[in-house]
Formats: structure tokens, C-alpha cells, sequence
DNA sequence: AGCACGCCGACT
DNA sequence: GTCGGCGTGCTC
């Protein structure tokens, strides 16, 4: 018998099969899927890969397969699901089988755990005496336990499974040295439950409203006949899709089946986790979430793939994990632009969503209150059932929202970023003992440094992109590559010292906060004060439990957190997103100050007070009415128009490299190549650099490919790249995105 | 991606 | 003579 096997390389040219032997020991254990360790390349080298496909002969295969990795082993739905993903995503077969396993499995990542930050081997080879300085260096911590310093920061001790990985040697010395007591192989994993000193009472079901009924019970039909259906729950805030979603797991679970639970990274608050927990209990419910390390992250994906059903709750990366009967997909606040990949593979988990509910013959439910204009295009010409809930559950209020024209504050004198509507409310929530949130998709301080005598513009030395002032470092930062300078004095061009600050970050509000409003405490959160870990959750338990008057922050604010004592919102300035370059920037400002809105009088009717130099912007007004289909409609019409998504799709090639001649020339090659190919609805236009066209000293060019995506599209654009083109021009990198998050 | 092979210039 | 620079080509 012979296997095809794939390398686990992201290695261009090894974006295909080997042929190896499988010994006949071997043979009753190997499918495909399975993961193996195979002889690649000269010498002893060990490398993992996985088999794509079983045979009865080769021409080619003259090595063996030397072990099976049973634990690690994935089966032909996800092998297939990967070859798929690797042609419509442009990227190799393993880099999509990386997604399928957790992170820090590959032989690679393995061998590296045995290593220092300096590459040598810690343990490998080890003497006696080495092992002593190493613990006088505290790179392992006791005699009784290997712990590798930097393998600590990600994992709580080294696993049997590993051990066996290794090569005949290493394993031989490591067992030396155990049986001489100076290490121990820790064969009990050190208590990692992610669910430890949790007292979760249980909670009940709710009593549906009739707009909650109609829609469980026709998805519950597609639960029960077993069958695909792709749905659209539009609710507003408040009501109640999570109820939905708890009762029809609950009719999955019943028929001992799994569910997959997607939500935005930054709304998988232990909150919402608990919300799970207490409905159904901790042994039917695994969590997958960026702040687990990988010995926890390896734990949970065990402990899914053991498990006959298991709600696995995660962000995007979650609907890869290895659940058992799939019986329902779930993807909360649909729109969310974190469920699209913007590094390799570039998938889309909405588009993969879909594909696994076909195949399992379940539902598919996507929910949001300002779905995704695409999504509820879909909906509208019945290709996605529609499921509307007009109805808050608890009968709130919605907030009474204002727009405050800024072009106005100028005229009448007042200079703040703050209007005086918007000071006049803080001052009387401040009174009410209220608290309030502000909004400003802006961090730092000034956003926008230039030298008033000759215009000269502070950017960053590797990227063409001008830099940020933060005033608690003193410095000048950039956003894209964090290189900082120090601040300006004097003009580099010209030598003036009219050097003026311009834009408003966070840090200036927080500190015109202060200065109107002197008695206010406030809280700030923007990338720069959650860099710690769980320092977001520290943030907002502060502010809702110290009673902080003002919160003050960017983009992180807005997701679904609960605080019943706001009845202000004030978002600083509208336009931020309004101006980006991008289709979906009117969506996008909606769909934030929709849900910024939300933010306040969660339980008493709240207050909201847009500031925007654009009152007429429909995206505004219609926020101002926080009328979804209102907006839909204008935006669909603009988009037909226009010819955007959903009328088509948008693929960017880009390439980038330090070489801008090489990236001209290929660039240009590309173009011609797919030009030539091209079929009469592809739209292809001239490569030309990219908005930011050089980021970390790297230049950034780019071509825009407007057409419906299709099988034939794909091949067009795969033999524009050819294995040619790419290995001649080594410098430049070339990537594929299709419907990019953000078109810069 | 690695790694060997190989063809040229620099150097104890 | 031989060490080492990295261009080229291969890995079942």
C-alpha cells in the first residue's frame, strides 16, 4: 500500500504529495487524515504531513512511513474541506490543515519547545552538569520537573505524546535522566480547567415570545428531519436571540449532537461564557479563545474530539475544531468583521460555516441586529430564511439619540472636541450619579504631526504613514509598525519651530475630560491600556464596579457588554470611519453607532449624542433613527449602482517586497497574464500601489479584480500567478484576498 | 522551507 | 590549494 502524503510546510513548492510506502504493520491503522512522520529529504530528517490519499502503487515511493499520530489525525471530510480551502484561498494544503489542529502540534513546533530563545537544544542531549547550571540559570525550575523557561509562557510541562515524537536519541537520554530522578516526564497534566472555582448556578429556560417561537420552531424542524438550512435571525438589541440559541442546542444536545458557537473574539466575555454554563453544565461545554495557552487550547481540542457532543463556544478559528455529529452552526453578530481571515489562509468562517451545515445536514444560523448587508441580501431574495424579532424582550426603551452638527460649534466659538450638548448631558449624568461612555476610534493623543511653517508631515521612517503623538510616552509612535521617535522641537525640513499637533486620540480626550469636568473619574481603554492580559476584563469590571463616571475608549467599548448604569453615550466624532476608502465605510459607521447606542440605558431609557461634521450622511441619519432597513435599502441601491459586494466580489492581489522594480515587473506580468485570460465580466484594473503603499520598509502594490467568484475565476487567477513567476522573483511576496476587511 | 551541490573569488 | 559566498534545483 501506498500513501500520498503532504509535508507540513508552507513552502511553496511543497504545495504537493509525496508517495511513501506504508508498511504493513501500518495498513490497518492509516485512512486519510491520518498524521504521520515521514524520512524527507537527505540525511535523518523527520518531517510530519498528512495523508491525502491511499493507493496500490507509486512510481515514485521508496521510503517509508515511519509512525501514525493517532491523536493528531484529522478524517477526509476536513482533507477535503482543506484542499478546497487551498485553491480558493491561494495558499498551501497544510496551511489549512494548521487551522484544523491546535496550534504548537507540528514536529517543528515540538523540537522547538525543546529550545532556548538562542536556538540550542535545552534538554536534548543534556549532561548531568548542564542540567545543574541550567537550574542555577533558572531555565527549569526544579530537578523533579522539566520546565523550560520559554516554553513556560505558553505550556504547563512537557507531554508523554511529545517525548515520543522525538527522535530514537533524544527520547534515550530523557529516559536516562528519568530514571536517574533528574527529571520527571509529567504523564498527569497539571490541572488546567478553564472552568476551575466557578460556581455556576443553573438557569432555566425562558419563555419564548411568539416572534422567538416562530423562528425556533421552524429552525428546529431543519434540527430534527436532519437536513441544511442557512438562517437569518435579525433581532435588535435585547431581543433575545441568545435565548434561541440556547434552545435550539439544547434540541441538538437532545439528539447527541455537537454545536459550534462562533462569537467575536472580544465579546467571549466569561459573562456570556457563563450564560452557556449555567444552561447546560460544564461537561457538555469547551471554550476556544485567543488567551489560552496552547497546553489549554491542546486540552479542549482532546477533549471535543473524545466527547460524542460538545457545544464548543469560540472565535472564528473554533469552527475548525473537531466535533463529533455536528448537529447546528451558530454565528453571532454575523457582521462582525473578525470572522474573515486577514492572514494566510484568508478564509472567510462564515463561508466555511455554510459548507460544514451542507455537509452535516444541519442548520446554519447567523444572528445579528445590523446584519451584514450581503447576508441580508441573501435573506431578501430568499436564499437565507429571514427571521425577524421587532421586539426588545423586556419591553426597554430604545435610547432617544441625537446628532449634534460640529460644523456649528466652530461658528458659535466652541473649540472642544466636546460640544456643549454633549458637556450640558455628561454635566447632569455626572449630578444623576450616572455613568457614560465616549466613544473615539482614534488612539494616542494627536494624530497628526506637521510643521506650520513649510508643511512638512511627521512619518514613520518605514512606513509611509503619519505618526501618532502619545503623550504618556512623550513620543511619536506609528499604529502599523510600532517604530517611536522622539517628539519634534524643530522642523527637520525647514528648522521652524511652528511645529503643530493636529487630530484628537484618546489620551487628548481623556485629558479635556479632565479639564472640563474636574471632579469626574474616568477609565480609559484603547490598545495601549489592554496590552495586558485580561486587562480588558480589568478594565470594565473597574468601571462598572468602581463606579467610574466616564469610560473613555476606541472600537473595544462598543461590543456587547452589559452596564446598566449608562444612560449616556457620546461618540466623539462619526466621520472617522465614514472617510476610509472602502465600500463598506457607510455599513461600517452604522453598524458601530447602532451598536454604541446599545451601550446605553440597557435597563432606563439613555441617552446618545452623535458628533459628526456629516448630518446630512445617510449612514447618520438613519443611525439617528436606528432604522435598519431604512439603511439597507440605501446602501443596496448604492452597491447595485456602484457594482460592489454582494453584486460581486472584490479580489485583491497583492505583492509586497522591498525591491519596487521586481514588484513592478511582476506585478505588470500578473495583470497581462490574467488580462489575456480574462472572461467578459471580470474586471481587472492596472496594478498600482496599495493606499499605504510601504509598511515596516516593505513597498505594497496591488490589483483589484471585480467579478462574481466562480471555479473558472479561481483557475484564471491561479495560472496568472504562476510557480514561475514567484520562484524568479523570490523578493516579493504575493497574496491573494478575496472581500478583504479593509481594502488599505 | 531546508539542504546539497557547484561554480567562482579571496586568503591563511 | 581550500574556505565560503549564495544561485539552482530537489525533496516521494
Amino acid at each position: 500500500m501506498f500513501a500520498e502524503v503532504i509535508i507540513n510546510s508552507n513552502a511553496r513548492a511543497l504545495n504537493k504529495t509525496f508517495d511513501y510506502i506504508v508498511p504493513v504493520n501500518l495498513e490497518k491503522d492509516i485512512k486519510i487524515g491520518s498524521r504521520v512522520f515521514v524520512p524527507f529529504g537527505n540525511g535523518s530528517k523527520i518531517d510530519d504531513g498528512f495523508v491525502i490519499n491511499l493507493k496500490s502503487n507509486s512510481e515514485f515511493a521508496k521510503k517509508e512511513i515511519k509512525k501514525i499520530e493517532p491523536d493528531d489525525s484529522l478524517n477526509e471530510f476536513k482533507i477535503n474541506l482543506a484542499k478546497l480551502m487551498a485553491r480558493k484561498y491561494f495558499c498551501n494544503i497544510s496551511d489549512c490543515i494548521k487551522l484544523m489542529l491546535p496550534p504548537g502540534t507540528s514536529n517543528k513546533d515540538i523540537i522547538n519547545r525543546m529550545k532556548d530563545k538562542k536556538g540550542n537544544f535545552v534538554y536534548l542531549n543534556i549532561e548531568y552538569k548542564e542540567l545543574q547550571e541550567l537550574i542555577k540559570l533558572k531555565k527549569i525550575k526544579s530537578e523533579k520537573h522539566i520546565r523550560v523557561i520559554n516554553f513556560l509562557e505558553n505550556n504547563n510541562g512537557i507531554y508523554k505524546s511529545d517525548l515520543e515524537v522525538l527522535t530514537d536519541v533524544s527520547s534515550s537520554i530523557i529516559k536516562t535522566l528519568e530514571k536517574n530522578g533528574y527529571i520527571k516526564i509529567v504523564e498527569e497534566k497539571i490541572e488546567r480547567n478553564p472552568f476551575i472555582g466557578k460556581n455556576i448556578k443553573r438557569d432555566d429556560e425562558k419563555e419564548l415570545t411568539d416572534e422567538q417561537k416562530s423562528c425556533f420552531e421552524s429552525i428546529k424542524t431543519s434540527i430534527q428531519t436532519e437536513s441544511f438550512s442557512s438562517n437569518l435571525i435579525y433581532g435588535i438589541t435585547g431581543s433575545g436571540k441568545t435565548e434561541i440559541y440556547l434552545q435550539l442546542i439544547k434540541e441538538v444536545l437532545d439528539k447527541d449532537k455537537s454545536a459550534i458557537v462562533l462569537v467575536p473574539e472580544i465579546s467571549l466575555t466569561p459573562q456570556m461564557v457563563d450564560r452557556f454554563l449555567a444552561r447546560f453544565g460544564e461537561e457538555n461545554i469547551a471554550v476556544l479563545h485567543s488567551k489560552l495557552s496552547n497546553g489549554e487550547r491542546y486540552d479542549e481540542w482532546k477533549k471535543i474530539k473524545s466527547n460524542r457532543k460538545t457545544v464548543v463556544i469560540g472565535a472564528r478559528s473554533a469552527i475548525f475544531s473537531p466535533v463529533n455529529n455536528l448537529g447546528i452552526i451558530i454565528i453571532d453578530e454575523e457582521h462582525d468583521s473578525s470572522y474573515k481571515s486577514d492572514t494566510t489562509p484568508r478564509y472567510n468562517a462564515k463561508d466555511i460555516g455554510k459548507y460544514m451545515a451542507e455537509k452535516n445536514n444541519c442548520p446554519l444560523v447567523l444572528g445579528s441586529a445590523t446584519p451584514d448587508i450581503g447576508t441580508m441580501y441573501l435573506a431578501k431574495n430568499k436564499k437565507i430564511n429571514l427571521y425577524s424579532l421587532t421586539k426588545r424582550a423586556n419591553n426597554m426603551k430604545l435610547p432617544n439619540v441625537q446628532v449634534v452638527d460640529m460644523r456649528n460649534e466652530l461658528v458659535i466659538g466652541n473649540k472642544s472636541m466636546i460640544s456643549l450638548k454633549l458637556q450640558d448631558k455628561i454635566q447632569k449624568n455626572l449630578h444623576k450619579q450616572k455613568q457614560t461612555i465616549l466613544f473615539l476610534n482614534r488612539r494616542g493623543y494627536s494624530t497628526f504631526i506637521m510643521c506650520r511653517e513649510c508643511g512638512f508631515v511627521a512619518k514613520c521612517k518605514n512606513c509611509n504613514i503619519s505618526l501618532t503623538y502619545h503623550r504618556n510616552i512623550n513620543k511619536l509612535k506609528c499604529h502599523y509598525c510600532g517604530f517611536e521617535t522622539s517628539v519634534l522641537k524643530e522642523c527637520p525640513e525647514c528648522k521652524s519651530n511652528k511645529i503643530k499637533y493636529f487630530g484628537t486620540g484618546t489620551q487628548k480626550l481623556e485629558e479635556e475630560v479632565h479639564k472640563l469636568f474636574p471632579k469626574a473619574s474616568t477609565i480609559r481603554m484603547d490598545i495601549d491600556t489592554v496590552s495586558k492580559k485580561n486587562s480588558h476584563e480589568v478594565i470594565l469590571n473597574k468601571f462598572k464596579n468602581e463606579k467610574i463616571d466616564i469610560l473613555i475608549g476606541t472600537q473595544m467599548v462598543v461590543k456587547g457588554h452589559h452596564f446598566p448604569n449608562v444612560t449616556l453615550v457620546g461618540v466623539i466624532t462619526a466621520d472617522g470611519l465614514l472617510n476610509l476608502e472602502d465600500y463598506r465605510s457607510a455599513e461600517k459607521t452604522f453598524q458601530t453607532l447602532v451598536q454604541v447606542a446599545g451601550r446605553s440605558g440597557r435597563e432606563e431609557a439613555g441617552d446618545v449624542i452623535i458628533q459628526t461634521y456629516n448630518p446630512d450622511h445617510y449612514a447618520i441619519i438613519d443611525s439617528k433613527k436606528q432604522d435598519y432597513d431604512l439603511f439597507y435599502n440605501e446602501e443596496i441601491a448604492l452597491r447595485k449602482m456602484l457594482n460592489y459586494p454582494p453584486f460581486c466580489d472584490i479580489i485583491i492581489i497583492n505583492f509586497m517586497g522591498t525591491n519596487l522594480n521586481e514588484i513592478n515587473n511582476i506585478s505588470n506580468l500578473v495583470y497581462k497574464k490574467i488580462y489575456s485570460n480574462k472572461q467578459n465580466k471580470l474586471i481587472i484594473f492596472k496594478p498600482v500601489p496599495s493606499p499605504i503603499d510601504r509598511i515596516n520598509n516593505k513597498y505594497r502594490w496591488r490589483i483589484i479584480i471585480k467579478c462574481k467568484l466562480s471555479s473558472k475565476i479561481l483557475d484564471i487567477i491561479n495560472n496568472g500567478i504562476t510557480d514561475d513567476i514567484i520562484y524568479k522573483n523570490n523578493n516579493t511576496r504575493i497574496t491573494v484576498d478575496i472581500n478583504p476587511n479593509s481594502m488599505s
